[in-house]
DNA sequence: ATAATTGCGGTCTAATAAGACCGCAGTTGA
DNA sequence: TCAACTGCGGTCTTATTAGACCGCAATTAT
């Protein structure tokens, strides 16, 4: 695993949460306070350090008031 | 874990998946060529047995030829 | 009939996400 | 000056995905 392409791709997703984490004005405290998810973890996410699942996605977007499919609305390789 | 809610959800996402599958006109056997998933696992995901990563949906939503957004596009609770 | 295809369930190991917690260094602002 | 907040990195355990493989029962050709 641990594909090459992949880190880039999570890169680019993690990049998406945290302009729109940012564009509510939210810390990342705040959004984990909003999803239930550690801080530290949101972190790692924006950084593209893990490979967050399919409901973890939700909980994000849920917190983000925004669809899930809005979440991935980017270019990947 | 396992959230009670969850299961709808990776249902519904299994559904989608399945139908976008058939509407390519594409066995399990096939898709899982297509993108490298064994096909075993395609029927779990399909039956919302598993909560796939990022990187899973993109594997798929490559293969079926539509954009990872395109293939949570669909409601969630 | 019979051979191939298909969906699906189960098994096993290794890798890793989830979840919870700690603490630091660098802002920010009272 | 000091207290609060912020991003972020690391740790530890447990649950679960990933990945690869096997095989069956039912369906679909040939």
């Amino acid at each position: 695993m641990i594909r090459q392409s992949d880190k880039g791709n999570l890169k680019k997703l993690g990049a998406n949460i945290k302009k729109l984490r940012e564009a509510k004005n939210l810390s990342l405290r705040e959004l984990s306070y909003a999803c239930d998810i550690d801080n530290s973890k949101i972190s790692k996410i924006e950084k593209g350090q893990i490979n967050i699942t399919f409901t973890t996605i939700l909980q994000l977007a849920k917190a983000l008031e925004i669809s899930p499919s809005e979440l991935l609305m980017t270019e990947y390789d």
